[in-house]
RNA sequence: CGGGGCGUGGCGCAGUUUGGUAGCGCGCUUCGUUCGGGACGAAGAGGUCGCAGGUUCGAAUCCUGUCGCCCCGACCA
């Protein structure tokens, strides 16, 4: 492509707020642009990244056995009903009526579409199967942000297995697992594999594939000794032991005048320190208020509560509906000989004694709580928060706790889809069986996104060689001059038989412009062509990565270049 | 959904407090001088100031409504 030719159009005005590098450094390079929230259009520099990231995936699916489809976008409601997803899913489903008035839906996910498909689906022989297509999908989040990170219309890469038994999904979920790996490696992105929460996927497991930048949203815990690694949502470690006396006296209630909070209490005399005292917080969960325990000192990992209650709906009770089934107000609760009420209560807190917490009076805790003893503990959920330097719960070396993107997820699904909408194989007993099933997902601008997040440095995006949008630039610093232009086409036309992707700047611009321009676009190998150059036999051969240049003989210039981009896609 | 901010040539912004008929930088066009790391000069093109009402002799500016975008929050009592 000749730069001239191109649509390229390259600002030098940062957006307005310090966002996500990557979508000031996509922005400012001509790669997108937004459209309203949540929307971006991809200019041609966007679109080839994309189609070199879709051309890994589909090449590492196929290498797993897996069929590309083509499936709808718009869905009708009736299906989502079947599933029990109409209903489950909030706001985030974008939704809308035909001319007929009936219900449809724009997809979020692909589950159901392709589970009508495998109905088809008639005995076991014909399993395993693996379908995956790229479609765009539809989610009105509550808050996009970040650029290309966070938005309501993506592409997806989304693939489904289709086995008659759970080791056949054991192995489904171990293929994906691997080309996932292969998938970031060859896109040049480093990422860390955590255990997830599945959250209204369902299903049993799921790994989430996460890469570092302070862009993410999500929170890991990762241990480097032993590679253990989870999301927060899930992440478990171990406390030292408490130490407790081995009996504590009847709980005594006391006079705690304006004491609302945990630090409130640690710091009046005659308090407790926030590790001993019980906060007590009150949750309708589905409805029902439930006391929802807690050492002072940790919090709430709320997908943890939904994960381990299975509730669908899950708020914080209101003031009236706190007082109605305690008695008191916020800050002085607690769940000591309280009844009637549902009780979970973290793991921290099982067998403690000597522990503090609200009367359920205003104004009034009791001290020396013995946990087993005073409170009628309906459920022990394992529900608080990881934190930095807590010991490992695999090897007890020291957790670090990271902030990454999500690039990729992989659930393991069971027969939640097959048996709601009717998709079951004879198997070999001549019985017919649910086939079980496995999702798997990467967002393709989000990868292309999470790429430039970990790839670039003050002059611009350094784009791995795979996904570059071209591989090699050639900089003709005065095309107006015809032999040092010719000699630039030369070259071009010698790269492009050889294969490369290659981007003539035949502009008439000031030298350093073109540079400039190259790098912050993030080409991966730049050539100079100049009058110089031609008159020494000599070009001037820089690489975008490691900033290394070379002089090289104008003859074997195509040689060395396409030799050093073939190398390049080795990686 | 709650709070805050912003909508003015392609992009980034000033002007709004105190109404008088729109300006700056970048980019763009033409010409000239430049040209191995973001040049300079000269002359130009380009905007019904988000939209709709209202007040006024007169509205980017004041009032009302509305739409859009961004940021923060929406879990610990």
């Amino acid at each position: 492509m000749r730069w001239t030719a191109a649509f390229i159009p390259t600002l030098r005005d940062d957006p307005a707020d310090a966002e996500a590098i990557s979508h000031k450094l996509l922005v400012r390079a001509g790669f997108i642009r937004q459209l309203a929230s949540g929307t971006y259009s991809l200019l041609p520099l966007a679109h080839r990244v994309a189609k070199k990231i879709e051309k890994i995936i589909r090449a590492e699916m196929e290498k797993i056995g897996a069929q590309e489809f083509s499936l709808p976008a718009l869905h009708p409601a009736e299906l989502w009903k079947q599933s029990g997803r109409w209903d489950a899913i909030d706001s985030t489903m974008f939704r809308l009526k035909d001319r007929h008035g009936a219900d449809a839906c724009l997809g979020m996910t692909h589950e159901e579409v392709f589970t009508t498909l495998a109905k088809e689906l008639r005995s076991y022989r014909q399993l395993p199967q693996t379908w995956f297509q790229f479609q765009t999908k539809f989610r009105d989040e509550e808050r996009p942000k970040s650029g290309l990170l966070r938005v309501r219309e993506f592409v997806m890469k989304d693939s489904y297995s289709f086995d008659k038994d759970q080791a056949g999904l054991d192995r489904s979920f171990q293929n994906h697992f691997d080309a996932y790996r292969k998938i970031y490696d060859r896109c040049g992105l480093e990422t860390i594999a955590v255990q997830a929460s599945s959250g209204a996927m369902g299903g049993s497991e799921s790994v989430e594939f996460m890469a570092e930048t302070d862009a993410g949203e999500d929170w890991v815990a990762v241990c480097f000794a032993c590679g253990y690694a989870a999301n927060v949502e899930k992440a478990t470690s171990l406390l030292a032991d408490a130490e407790d006396p081995a009996s504590v006296p009847a709980a005594e209630k006391f006079a705690t005048p304006g004491v609302r909070t945990i630090d409130d209490l640690a710091r009046m005399s005659g308090g407790a320190a926030a590790d001993r005292q019980i906060k007590t917080l009150v949750y309708a969960l589905d409805g029902a208020t439930t006391l929802v325990l807690l050492r002072g000192d940790h919090q709430l990992v709320l997908q943890k509560l939904i994960d381990g209650t299975g509730a669908r709906e899950v708020r914080l009770a209101s003031a009236g509906e706190i007082r109605a089934a305690l008695g008191a107000s916020a800050g002085s609760l607690g769940a000591a000989g309280v009844s009637g009420v549902r009780i979970i209560a973290d793991a921290a807190l099982h067998a403690r004694r000597g522990m503090t917490t609200g009367a359920n009076a205003d104004d009034f805790h009791l001290r020396s709580v013995d946990v087993a003893r005073d409170i009628p503990v309906a459920q022990w959920l394992e529900l608080r928060l990881v934190t930095e330097g807590e010991a490992c719960p695999m090897c007890e070396s020291k957790l670090a706790v990271k902030k990454t993107v999500e690039v990729g997820h992989i659930f393991k699904l069971g027969t939640k889809y097959s048996e709601t909408l009717g998709a079951s194989v004879q198997a070999e007993d001549g019985k017919n069986v649910p086939i079980i099933m496995g999702s798997y997902g990467i967002g393709v601008g989000r990868l292309l996104a999470a790429i430039v997040e970990r790839c670039h440095d003050a002059n611009g995006i350094k784009w791995p060689v795979n996904v570059a949008p071209y591989e090699v630039a050639i900089t003709v610093l005065n095309p107006k001059e015809v032999a040092t232009l010719e000699a630039g086409e030369r070259l071009y036309e010698a790269l492009t038989q050889l294969g490369v992707d290659t981007l003539l700047d035949d502009r008439d611009e000031r030298p350093g412009v073109k540079f400039k321009d190259a790098e912050l676009i993030g080409i991966p190998v730049r050539v100079t062509v100049g009058p110089k150059g031609i008159a020494s036999g000599k070009l001037e051969v820089f690489f975008r990565g490691s900033g290394e240049k070379r002089e090289v003989d104008i003859h074997k210039a195509s040689d060395f270049v396409s030799e050093s981009v073939f190398e390049g896609r080795r990686r």
